[in-house]
DNA sequence: CACGTTGTGGACGATCTATTCCACAACTGA
DNA sequence: TCAGTTGTGGAATAGATCGTCCACAACGTG
């Protein structure tokens, strides 16, 4: 009973992930996300709280996606091809920089940025996101090691914190203005360098093995 | 002629920068920036033109700022010290940000995640600090490199802007919350995985050359 | 010691923004 | 169809914020 909604709540989200994204939380005017989804102010409110909460949910939800996407990419799968994996993703993470010609970065790095110093909800959420990453790096870099393809000697943890951190910092280094074509090449670099078995040969051309190479 | 100024220009700045830094560009009202310096609007405006000038010219500031750091680690010296050099130059970065108690990063990431898209002034200065950062970190693996403590087969425009990356890299998983130890760890083994010219032994124990250990 | 010039600080105005409020609409169940 | 409930949209409000303005202060100069 009652008057149903008359928008789609998961659109709504994406239209104002999408205004955040591009201006920032401090940046965004709740007019703007009224204009942007169409919704009058009565009925963003009476949704979502505040421009707090609002924020949160399309933050967390942005989480959320994030570890879904390094999911797909990554868990599961044999372990002769957990190499190629962690390459692919890799790549896909720098592609996703590279290609970014609005240059609006990741709406988890700008977000953490702004908020995570003042907003403890911010700051768990992305810990927790980074916990999360983190897990399923190193589980997929145990798995290269147990196939043979990554030294068994190096510490996975470190190594998946290591890439964890090029993964971020292409993100930052991409919006600090570096070429598409360099951030790839980052990603290139960060896989070649990974630890291999002794004997195996590494790094003839400084250029990394040529998965996902155009 | 006329009456002088009553305050000190670089500590203004100085203050200015906390409050920026702090609180970001929109996060930070004049107000607070007068209440912070002492000094009333009209000598803030009449010195510094608006709130975007200000920023602009703390924003370059703190840039140089970060290039000036990178030389003074970087720059100069033996090719027999050079790894030592970039090695100390990672630590310090990884450092700097694993005792941000206050998370509140870097100034030029934070300003760049929060204006470079739509400031062009700040997206340039962002840009050429990177370059800078670029320049002086090849020069130290290429000297490495001769000495014979890099492998050099691997391109050192590659490698320099993987560290630089890891180094941004550092700075954003820190924000985002990873705890200090990882972060320093992180530094180690970014070190450790830097290619070794043929016959030397590497990571036996997943951590780096112990240069600047506690 | 006047006088012109530049610096100072805080009140003020114009604008902007988050949030509330309210008259009205759409739906359900009886 | 009628009553009750929830959704809608936009006007209204309360407070914040940038930048200006102005009366006054501190200095060098003649």
């Amino acid at each position: 009973m009652a008057r149903p909604r008359a928008f789609d709540e998961r659109q709504v989200l994406e239209r104002a992930r999408e205004q955040f994204w591009a201006t920032g939380y401090a940046g965004t005017r709740m007019d703007d996300i009224a204009l942007a989804t169409g919704l009058g102010k009565g009925s963003l409110y009476g949704a979502f709280g505040d421009k707090g909460k609002l924020f949160h949910r399309v933050f967390g939800d942005w989480c959320t996606t994030v570890v879904e996407v390094a999911e797909g990419r990554l868990a599961g799968g044999p372990d002769a091809e957990a190499l190629a994996r962690l390459s692919g993703y890799v790549h896909l993470m720098a592609e996703n920089t590279a290609s970014d010609t609005e240059r609006r970065g990741c709406l988890l790095a700008k977000g953490a940025a702004e908020l995570a110093q003042h907003d403890p909800t911010v700051a768990g959420q992305s810990a927790e996101t980074m916990t999360a990453l983190l897990t399923l790096l190193r589980t997929e870099i145990s798995a290269a090691q147990r196939h043979g393809d990554i030294d068994s000697a190096a510490d996975p943890e470190q190594l998946a914190a290591l890439l964890l951190t090029v993964v971020r910092g292409i993100e930052a280094v991409g919006k600090a203005g570096l070429a598409p074509e360099t951030l790839r090449n980052i990603a290139d670099t960060a896989l070649a360098v990974l630890p291999k078995p002794a004997g195996q040969n590494r790094l003839a051309t400084g250029r990394g093995p040529s998965v996902h190479e155009k």
